[in-house]
DNA sequence: ATAGGTACTACCCGAAAGGATAGTGTAAAT
DNA sequence: ATTTACACTATCCTTTCGGGTAGTACCTAT
């Protein structure tokens, strides 16, 4: 299916594929998130707070949370003291991956200096 | 380029190609505005409006202007009265249309029934 | 005994995005 | 004479997003 045959029957976007995938990838850290995932899997919590850096906890876990729910992240938890949590992709955000990367490209040979 | 360069070098993501592309792209109405564009390129504002159905005026105009100041539409005014004002995509934005067509058969293929 | 590390959650706040409604000025159509 | 159409803008309001701060329960290292 192309976007083509999307004329006329668009009523609302957030039920469309485009809607969808946007809803998937847009939150202000789930990019580079997922990004730092694809390099170093498996990751945990405050590992990855500490690689993004400017990230709050509350955010970070909220980001991670709707990734976990759209199915892009898998958590295992590990039951310890203190606790071991550790993230990693599914299969479904490995197919994202080279989405990402034009969308990267786009904007190094479109950016505005 | 591609996105494992950036490992060591995110600072703030808008100032990443990253950051630039979503911030081009995500506003609610824009992959859809554009891909409406892409069909029936040249269109006036209100068939655009009506197109769409849902988006307000003042939306529209928004994300138009948003549009236009990304260098990813061309606006054409003709000095007439009732006025009329003709919208169209750049070169610029042709060359996103692959990779919104990526994003919507993404869509396709992952987005829960 | 104190500090630091683990993975968070709870609560409050401000900014920004987008929706709702109404109005503008001119001209053509009914 | 009234309505309709064009392309908007202005104002107000609500919702959503993400940031800031503080706290939890337990363990290890100093």
């Amino acid at each position: 299916m192309s976007m083509a045959e999307y004329k006329g029957k668009v009523k609302r976007i957030q039920d469309t594929p485009f809607g969808y995938t946007m809803s998937v990838i847009s939150g202000k850290w789930k990019m580079v998130i997922i990004y730092l995932l694809a390099e170093n899997q498996p990751v945990r919590f405050n590992d990855l707070k500490r690689q993004i850096g400017a990230i709050t906890y509350k955010t970070l876990s909220s980001q991670l949370k709707e990734l976990e729910a759209d199915g892009l992240v898998k958590r295992k938890e590990y039951p310890q003291v203190p606790p071991k949590v550790e993230y990693s992709l599914t299969d479904k955000a490995e197919t994202l991956l080279p989405i990402l990367e034009d969308l990267c490209e786009w904007g190094v040979s479109n950016q505005p200096s």
